[in-house]
DNA sequence: TCAACTTTGTGAAGTAGGGAACTAATGCCT
DNA sequence: AGGCATTAGTTCCCTACTTCACAAAGTTGA
């Protein structure tokens, strides 16, 4: 037992990383990609919280649940810490990403550089409107320039089986995404984000993940109305 | 005093709606503007929690904090719900939006129908590509198309005042987010949405709020990752 | 009019998350 | 080598949110 020369013990309750600290952890670690990026070796837990927005205590409590992988008196090593919170984020491996709905919404998440260089990659464009069907598009997969053809709607279900895709974006207006969340529910897929408006029936064991633009604008639109 | 006749005291405590409770408003009014489409007059809060992917406690629970809509042992008047949580969220009166970054992802926000509809109204878009600029995009402003021209950054100020715009939408690459978010609060903007991914920084007083597509899809790998 | 039934609104208990302060480990300087 | 300065990791407390359970209020039917 006890390899523990300095750093890096695995991590402690393997399972109990708490919503609201996944939830930061990619903003860490783009803040980190980036800092890597300017040449930065180590950084402190309050130079570091402070780019990414939040005080240093939460962004330490954040990463003890991960582990212990700073060094006290001096800070945490960049590209150190970055493996590790890439690695609880699963970026090291790359997931599948299915798009259903190519209109404009889809087409920029597909030219959205950010995608691929977190670990994923774009496996299937689908739309059911004859005009962009076979229409082709590139994407950046894993660093490479890809060209992919949007496929029809009645292929779902094979291109999810083939591309072993696991994750599945829904891009459609609001009244075709049930019925496109069921599909890619049936056909295999356990992780959906949701860009219809549109609240999602899924079985349990599925997760579903919402972006709802409008909502966002509301919320603002309220804390705008509370002054004068 | 005391003209309450049957329903519709004004509202409790003015102040302390509680954040999670203002996000969720919004889901409610959608259900809600929904189920008036279908016809439905009447509803229970078992119903419509359900409907919004919530609990019916948490929802009688954020409806307390805006007062005492509802009938006990009948429900809730659609319509009497309806105004009363829009009127909560300023949906009544319509807000200027401007759009700084007019690519795809900004192309999707003017062609997204939920924004007019939700009381918004998109009174200026900016870009600096000089392909773009006086290009004609048309948009939905309170139910009637409007043309708008994209028009240079150097005029954001300009346009702002002009228009008297309320929220700006960061829809630009990382690079130059920082950069607008100065300029547009200078300009006096007090609410932003930014979908650029990074942290910006604003005076006291201001209010971001943030979507990032990349984000969202980690958070869904990280649940993936954990299962075998 | 009264009793049975439905459904809201709320008080109270439980849970999760945030903030500050403390402890302990490491590097640096003398 | 030893003390000092720095900074990670942790503990404790408090606030905010959620869930539960029940009483108040209203409707319906006899």
């Amino acid at each position: 037992m006890s390899i523990s020369l300095g750093k890096g013990r695995p991590r402690k309750a393997d399972r109990g990383i708490p919503d609201a600290t996944v939830a930061r952890l990619p903003v860490y670690h783009r803040v980190l990609v980036s800092l890597s990026e300017a040449g930065v070796q180590t950084v402190s837990s309050e130079a570091l919280a402070a780019k990414c927005g939040v005080s240093s205590a939460k962004f330490r409590k954040d990463l003890s649940y991960l582990g212990s992988y700073g060094t006290r008196g001096v800070g945490y090593d960049v590209s150190y810490l970055t493996y590790h919170i890439s690695r609880e984020l699963g970026s090291a491996q790359p997931w599948g990403v299915v798009i259903v709905g190519v209109g404009n919404l889809g087409r920029a998440l597909i030219s959205y550089r950010g995608f691929t260089s977190r670990g994923f990659a774009i496996v299937g464009l689908v739309d059911n409107h004859p005009d962009v069907i076979c229409e082709s598009l590139t994407a950046t997969e894993l660093g490479n320039l890809v060209a992919l053809k949007v496929r029809p709607l009645v292929e779902l279900e094979t291109i999810v089986g083939a591309t072993k895709a696991q994750i599945g974006v829904i891009a459609t207006p609001a009244d075709c995404a049930q019925g496109v969340c069921d599909r890619l529910v049936s056909a295999g897929i356990r992780s959906i984000l949701n860009f219809a408006p549109v609240v999602l029936e899924v079985p349990n064991g599925v997760e579903v993940r919402k972006v709802d633009l409008a909502v966002e604008l509301q919320i603002l639109a309220f804390h705008e109305q509370r002054r004068g």
